[in-house]
RNA sequence: CGCGGGGUGGAGCAGUGGUAGCUCGUCGGGCUCAUAACCCGAAGGUCGUUGGUUCAAGUCCAGCCCCCGCAACCA
C-alpha cells in the first residue's frame, strides 16, 4: 500500500463569548467540504476546529451571567459544537484552548520565546476609555471620543510584554514575496504587506494585567498571555507540538497546515504575528492562509444591535441542513462578501436543489421503474448523441479538482450540476416516453435510462464532498454502494441487473409567501 | 496625493486585444417521464466617464467620478 498524502486544514477557533451566527459558520462548512473533497480524492486529512476560550470579555460575560468563566465557556463551546454537529462537518479534532495541554504549551512557548530575547517586558500606551475598559487606537475614535459610549478618552499606561516583530519583517517580507499563494484572495496579501510590513511593523503586545482569565505567564503571575499567542497556538499544541522538541508523530506528519481557513478580519494575525512566531520556535510555516469574505445580511453586516443574525440551527429546522450547505458554498463569492436572505435561499432551494437536481433524480428513477420496473438494463445501443453527456460527465472530475485546487468551491458545484442540467436536456434529446411506445426500441430505451443513471451517480460522488446527505441519498435511491472516487474514470459503475428503490423527492419545492410567514411567525 | 480591490443587460457574476457570455428572473413556444418541474427561443447591455495607443479595446495607457476593503492589538 502506498501512503497517502496529507491534508491539514484548520478553521479560526470560535470565540467563546456569545453563539455563533451564520458568518460564523460558513468557516467551519467550507473547510468541512474542502476536508471531504481531499478525503475523497484519496488524501490523508486532518481537519481541527474549536473554539477559543480565554479574555476579557468572557470574564465579563460570564460575570454578568452570573457564572464562573470555565462554565460559562463549557456552555458555548458545546453549544458550538452542537451547531458545528447540526452542519453534518466532519471535523475530526474539536479543540478548546482550556485544555490542560495546550495551556501547558503555551506557557513555555511564552517562556522560550522570552529567554530567547523574543519577548521583553515594557509599558503598553494607549488611548483608555474608563466606563468600557477597553483601549483604541487613534483611527478607532470618533470624533475622538470612545466609539463604544461616546465618552472621552484618556492616555493610559500599563505594563506588559511585548512580542519584538521587526527582528523577522525581513525575513517575513521575502517569505511572502516568494510565496505568492501563501495569503489568498490576492488583494489581502497587498494590504498586508503595504500597510503592516513595509511601513515596518509595531512590537505586539502579549500580555495583560488588566484581567485574569487566561493563561498565566509563568515567570510573572501579575500577568496572562494575551489572546495572540494562546490562541495561534492551537494550530500546534493540538497535534502534539513541543517545544522541548518531544514532538509528537502527529504532528511530524500533519505540520505544516496546508491551508488556516479564517476570516478576512483576522487575517493580519495570521499572516504576520502567527508566521514570526513560528519563525521564532525554528518551525515551518503553514502553506496558505485564506481570509474568506463576511456574509451580510441583505446589505448590512450582521451585528446584534442591528437584530438580523441568522443562525445555522434555525435555518436548518426551517430548510434542512444540505439546502443551508448548499447556499454557504454556492451562493459567497470566492473574494468578495455575499449575501444572504430568507428570499434567495429559497429561489436556490427550488432552482437549483428540486428543479434541476431532486427533479432530474425522481423522473429517471420514475421511468426506470414505469418501463423497466426498476430494472437496470445493460446498455446495448449506443447513438452518437449520447457522446456529448458521457463525455461532458468524464471531464468533469478533473475539472472539479482544479477549481478545488484554488479553494473556489463554489464554481465547482457549478460543474457538478453543469451535469445535471446536460441529463436534463439528454432527456428531452431522446425522449424516453417516444422510444418506450414501441417495442422495437426498449434496447434504445434502457441505454438512454443507463446512461441518466450512471451520469446521476457520477454526480452524486463527486456531491458527496459539498451534499454528503444528498449523495447518501441519491445512492440509496440508486441502490449502489459504487460511490469511490476512482469509479469516476470509466462509466459502467452502474451493476446490470439491479433494482432501483423507490424514488423519493430530495428536495420539496417551497412556497415563498407560505414559508415566509412561517419563518417570520415563529421568529416574533 | 496613505495602500489595495471594483464599477459589464432587472439581480448576481465570467470575460487580461479580434463576432459581449453564464446563472437567476421576465416574456413566448415545445414536451408530458417528472416535484406546475424539464427543453427551446426571445427581449434586455453605447461593458462608470473623458481622452489616448492600435487595423482592432470591456480587455492596454492617462485623467476624472462613484462604491468597497485595509490603515495595528478587534477571533
Amino acid at each position: 500500500m502506498c501512503n497517502k498524502p496529507k491534508y491539514y486544514i484548520s478553521t479560526a477557533i470560535a470565540y467563546t463569548s456569545a453563539k455563533p451566527h451564520i458568518g460564523n459558520t460558513y468557516e467551519v462548512v467550507l473547510a468541512d467540504a474542502i476536508a471531504r473533497y481531499k478525503r475523497l480524492t484519496g488524501y490523508d486529512v486532518y481537519f481541527q476546529t474549536g473554539t477559543d476560550e480565554h479574555g476579557q470579555k468572557i470574564e465579563d460575560k460570564a460575570h454578568e451571567n452570573g457564572m464562573e468563566p470555565q462554565e460559562f465557556v463549557d456552555n458555548i463551546s458545546l453549544e458550538v459544537r452542537r451547531i458545528w454537529d447540526i452542519m453534518n462537518t466532519s471535523y475530526d479534532s474539536f479543540i478548546r484552548t482550556t485544555n490542560k495541554v495546550h495551556e501547558e504549551q503555551v506557557a513555555k512557548i511564552f517562556k522560550k520565546l522570552y529567554e530567547q530575547g523574543d519577548i521583553y517586558k515594557g509599558k503598553y500606551e494607549g488611548l483608555y476609555c474608563t466606563p468600557c475598559e477597553s483601549f483604541w487606537t487613534e483611527s478607532q475614535l470618533v470624533d475622538g471620543k470612545c466609539p463604544d459610549c461616546g465618552r472621552d478618552v484618556k492616555i493610559m499606561s500599563e505594563e506588559a510584554y511585548f512580542f519584538k516583530l521587526s527582528n523577522y519583517s525581513k525575513r517575513l517580507e521575502e517569505y511572502i514575496e516568494s510565496h505568492p499563494d501563501f495569503i489568498q484572495p490576492e488583494s489581502r496579501k497587498n494590504e498586508i504587506v503595504n500597510n503592516f510590513i513595509k511601513p515596518g511593523l509595531q512590537d505586539l503586545c502579549v500580555s495583560r494585567t488588566s484581567f485574569k482569565w487566561g493563561i498565566p505567564v509563568s515567570f510573572d503571575d501579575k500577568h496572562v498571555i494575551y489572546v495572540w499567542i494562546d490562541a495561534l497556538s492551537n494550530y500546534i499544541t493540538f497535534l502534539g507540538y513541543d517545544v522541548d522538541g518531544n514532538s509528537s508523530e502527529n504532528y511530524k506528519k500533519y505540520w505544516p497546515a496546508d491551508v488556516h481557513l479564517i476570516g478576512k478580519d483576522i487575517l493580519r494575525f495570521h499572516t504576520i504575528y502567527w508566521p514570526i512566531m513560528l519563525m521564532a520556535l525554528g518551525e515551518e510555516l503553514p502553506h496558505q492562509i485564506f481570509g474568506h469574505p463576511w456574509i451580510l445580511f441583505g446589505n448590512d453586516k450582521m451585528s446584534k444591535s442591528k437584530g438580523n443574525i441568522m443562525y445555522a440551527d434555525d435555518l436548518v429546522k426551517s430548510f434542512g441542513v444540505d439546502a443551508i450547505r448548499y447556499y454557504l458554498l454556492h451562493e459567497i463569492p470566492f473574494a468578495s462578501d455575499g449575501t444572504i436572505t430568507y428570499d434567495l435561499i429559497i429561489e436556490r432551494i427550488n432552482s437549483d436543489l428540486a428543479n434541476i437536481l431532486g427533479n432530474l433524480v425522481n423522473r429517471t428513477i420514475s421511468m426506470t421503474k414505469k418501463y423497466f420496473n426498476s430494472e437496470v438494463l445493460e446498455p446495448t445501443c449506443k447513438e452518437e448523441i449520447d457522446d456529448e453527456l458521457i463525455n461532458l460527465v468524464l471531464d468533469a472530475p478533473k475539472k472539479v479538482e482544479a477549481k478545488m485546487n484554488e479553494l473556489r468551491v463554489a464554481e465547482a458545484i457549478d460543474i457538478i450540476f453543469d451535469i445535471f442540467r446536460r441529463c436534463n436536456k439528454y432527456i428531452d434529446e431522446t425522449t424516453p416516453w417516444i422510444l418506450a411506445k414501441d417495442e422495437s426500441k426498449k434496447d434504445r430505451l434502457a441505454t438512454v435510462l443507463y446512461n441518466l443513471l450512471e451520469s446521476i451517480r457520477h454526480g452524486a460522488v463527486l456531491l458527496q464532498a459539498f451534499l454528503p446527505d444528498t449523495a447518501n441519498s441519491v445512492f440509496n435511491q440508486l441502490n449502489t454502494k459504487n460511490n469511490n472516487y476512482e469509479s469516476l474514470k470509466d462509466f459502467n459503475g452502474m451493476d446490470i441487473g439491479i433494482i432501483l428503490n423507490e424514488p423519493k423527492p430530495l428536495f420539496e419545492r417551497i412556497n415563498k409567501e407560505e414559508k415566509l410567514k412561517e419563518i417570520l411567525g415563529e421568529s416574533d
